[in-house]
DNA sequence: TTTATCTTGCAACATTGTTTCATTTGTAAA
DNA sequence: TTTACAAATGAAACAATGTTGCAAGATAAA
């Protein structure tokens, strides 16, 4: 079950932290190489399952620093479970490019990112000033039929 | 703070328990009461300031009982708070109609449903059933700024 | 009023979130 | 390469929330 990053996604990893000032540690390069293999939300649980052995604490606050610098956001799935997804290119540490939607299995469980579907962007609310829209959407993935 | 339902209110409640074959309890009543006061979503920790000392357990239970009978759903915000609000008529025990949006305000937190703005209905994701859509909006209210 | 069924509350435990603080580690500059 | 500083980690500790089993109590229907 553990993770063997290729040299790829290693080299990846690193660039990624270096991108946004972060140190270089086993922890984050193990949590980012999880996130570049799987191509669907992660929760702290699933990276506990996948990589051994890591201390709760260090994970928790990766988690949050990764999203403050802008590498992760939150995807948002309905589920009581707060999941993070890989930025794509679009965010930054202030603010997130979160229009795309979230598929979100009910079967499964799984949650990917769709960048094809996006919230409407013009969203005129009586009283209120919309910063940014999520779609979230709840199904049945192609596995689970 | 300990709400004084209106007749009315209290009436809507027994209504709507009956309507959904649950016994009518103190603390059913008073639940509903809660969300029929108010348009917000509401967290079980603020129905635990707002009707004072009732057991944590029956109040946990009592959502789940709502959510499956039909008479609330959950209110997505993207927070890590589980949210519930009113169903409108539309709502059955098996399916929730939920397309419609979910404003949460980042500065005061609130969450209020706006049945105006709803989610796309034609959602084609390729390998993927969508069964229902949620919109969530994410920005300020008319009283924070 | 009696019975069958539904609800509640207690006990108990798991998971997750969160902060403080001392220690260790990574980075950049000397 | 060594050093100094900032950043990151891990332990401890606690709060909040989620969740189940079971016995006792309440409700609805006969």
């Amino acid at each position: 079950m553990s993770p063997t990053p290729s040299p790829f996604e290693n080299g990846l990893a690193r660039q990624l932290l270096r991108r946004h000032a972060l140190h270089l540690t086993a922890v984050r390069e193990q949590v980012l190489a999880v996130f570049l293999q799987r191509r669907e939300a992660v929760a702290q649980s699933d990276l506990e399952a996948a990589l051994g052995p890591v201390n709760r604490i260090t994970l928790y606050r990766t988690l949050r620093t990764f999203e403050e610098k802008g590498l992760i956001h939150r995807a948002i799935d309905g589920t009581e479970k707060l999941k993070f997804a890989l930025c794509h290119s679009g965010c930054s540490p202030t603010a997130h490019l979160d229009r795309h939607a979230h598929l979100h299995c009910a079967s499964c469980g799984r949650t990917v990112c769709v960048d094809g579907i996006q919230a409407p962007e013009q969203l005129h609310v009586p009283g209120f000033v919309v910063q940014s829209a999520y779609l979230v959407l709840q199904g049945r993935c192609e596995g689970c039929r």
